[in-house]
DNA sequence: ACCTGAACACCGTTCAAGT
DNA sequence: ACCTGAACACCGTTCAAGT
């Protein structure tokens, strides 16, 4: 939705806001209070005006949700991508992942489908074309991109529901009752593994899953190179 | 939670509720409406009653969506798993996924670690069992099982979210600017397949993509087999 | 054109009171 | 012990009205 102010010669009253205004107060609530304080009323509290003030500069939350992430991939600076195919598509993919890791409420909103924000799609162009280079015909290559967006996907999500839960300070309490279940006979890798099973955890591991997938992905193309 | 349902004598007055009417109110609602109108007003609305009395079953929503996917976890037939640890650990995952496929609202709320339901403890512990049986190590074993975790909640929380969005019936109007902003010159290999997007996107390649991510994983591990 | 106020139709949850 | 009613502190969004 563009905003309706319409540089149709001097008539109407002069805005007080401006969807800049409104997205740079939005991202300032975000940083500083958290994604669940995004709402329309907050928002236009800090800008000393009304919820449906907002509405003459975004559709709905949705639209602005989208254009923060607009905002942000804009900003985020664009990497230098090796020539070799699959660093290329393993360089796509993390850029993926980097410019998402810092705004990982957005997944929710722009996983309705498997297409990005426009200011993301030199990366998806990337990873579909290395792909290609690497052997996949489009269609398949497609679908790689797929699965490594699932996979980035799934990690974010769990991620920011992880922070999200440990603000909350104390353990859910489904976790004590897993851990609980673990009968050494019932459940003998886990029963070992449990006192290790946070340390283990914790560890970021999306690269080292990133590269398995993105090899799992190419062995299908009999690793020819160069080829379109 | 366990309700205060004590057996302490016939004192006080009979409960007219139950956790099991509460559940199976609320997976008929789940059926029937879909996740968005479950809520404890409509829940309890539902059950004649008010959504207070809920709170005398379930501690809160959370653990109402956990206490459904419990019941579901119970009530899904345990496949028989092959002994190859490789067809094992893609039987497994795909178990995993199969289970949350009738449910994918779930994954938002245990998303926020990476140990399951304790009915379907079987499986993480059958994916690391295999994993491990596969070559991998006891911490590989449990990052393998991360992995295909976090592939199959980005899956389901994408397809979840692309049928809410669906159901509204109008394409998301991000797509179209996506799509129009897709000039060859700029995005040559996504103009080639922006015709057929809708075609490629719609299949359904979880299990592909799943043994793509099984095999990716398991190629570190030097195709040793039987090995604990 | 830009903005406000009141209202609609909701949420999850707490708390004191009733039987 | 079990349940209710009122209240708290919120949501996103629509609509008619004001300047």
């Amino acid at each position: 939705m563009t905003p309706q102010t319409r540089r149709t010669g001097r008539t109407g009253r002069p805005p007080r806001l401006s969807q800049e205004a409104i997205l740079t107060a939005a991202q300032r609530l975000l940083d500083e209070e958290g994604p669940e304080h995004l709402s329309m009323r907050r928002l236009a509290q800090e800008l000393s005006s009304t919820a449906m003030a907002l509405y003459h500069y975004v559709r709905d939350k949705d639209e602005l949700l989208l254009l923060l992430l607009e905002r942000h991939a804009q900003r985020f600076p664009r990497p230098a991508l090796p020539a070799d195919p699959r660093e290329r598509l393993l360089a796509a993919s993390q850029a993926l992942h980097d410019i998402l890791a810092e705004c990982p409420w957005i997944v929710e909103v722009l996983a309705s489908d498997d297409l990005m924000a426009v200011s993301a799609l030199w990366i998806v162009e990337n990873m579909i074309d290395a792909a290609i280079q690497c052997g996949l015909g489009p269609d398949e290559a497609v679908y790689a991109y797929r699965v490594i967006w699932y996979y980035t996907a799934g990690e974010l999500t769990i991620r920011v529901n992880r922070v999200r839960h440990h603000a909350g300070l104390e353990r859910p309490p489904h976790r004590d009752k897993a851990f609980a279940a673990l009968t050494p006979d019932e459940f003998p890798r886990l029963a070992s593994l449990a006192g290790r099973w946070d340390e283990i955890t914790t560890r970021d591991t999306h690269r080292e899953g990133l590269v398995a997938i993105v090899d799992g992905l190419l062995s299908r193309a009999g690793g020819a190179r160069g080829a379109t």
